[in-house]
DNA sequence: AAGATGACGCCCG
DNA sequence: CCGGGCGCCATCT
């Protein structure tokens, strides 16, 4: 489980940006967001900076957070008072059910 | 085996 | 928009 979710994790590409849950369903475990997070906790050498939560909301508080908004947006992807725009940035998994998508 | 721990998500007031 | 509460679930004490 671990390997697929950083597998899927590294898979987002540059300038764009995916939700927990989002990777955790595109990974085969909807529901496992806290998954994701404990992933993105322990394993290193993955864009984490491009895992973000629901409706494209910034949760990772302090500095680590000014310095996620800081990759995101040297990659080109716009933020909003620690929001993201999914429609616009939001990517999508391949083989992914329409109502889900990237922006789900 | 039981309880605690998250960078979560969703609903409600 | 902001909290608060509850469900989730692998992993770690």
């Amino acid at each position: 489980m671990f390997d697929r979710i950083l597998a899927t994790v590294r898979r987002i590409p540059k300038g764009k940006v995916a939700t927990y849950g989002g990777v955790a369903e595109a990974a085969g475990y909807p529901g496992a967001a806290r998954q994701v997070v404990w992933a993105l906790r322990t394993a290193k050498g993955v864009p984490w900076h491009r895992v973000i939560g629901a409706g494209g909301r910034i949760r990772l508080p302090g500095e680590a957070g000014l310095e996620q908004r800081l990759r995101l947006r040297t990659e080109g992807v716009a933020i909003e008072r620690d929001r993201v725009d999914l429609f616009l940035h939001g990517h999508r998994f391949r083989q992914q059910r329409e109502t889900e998508g990237s922006l789900n």
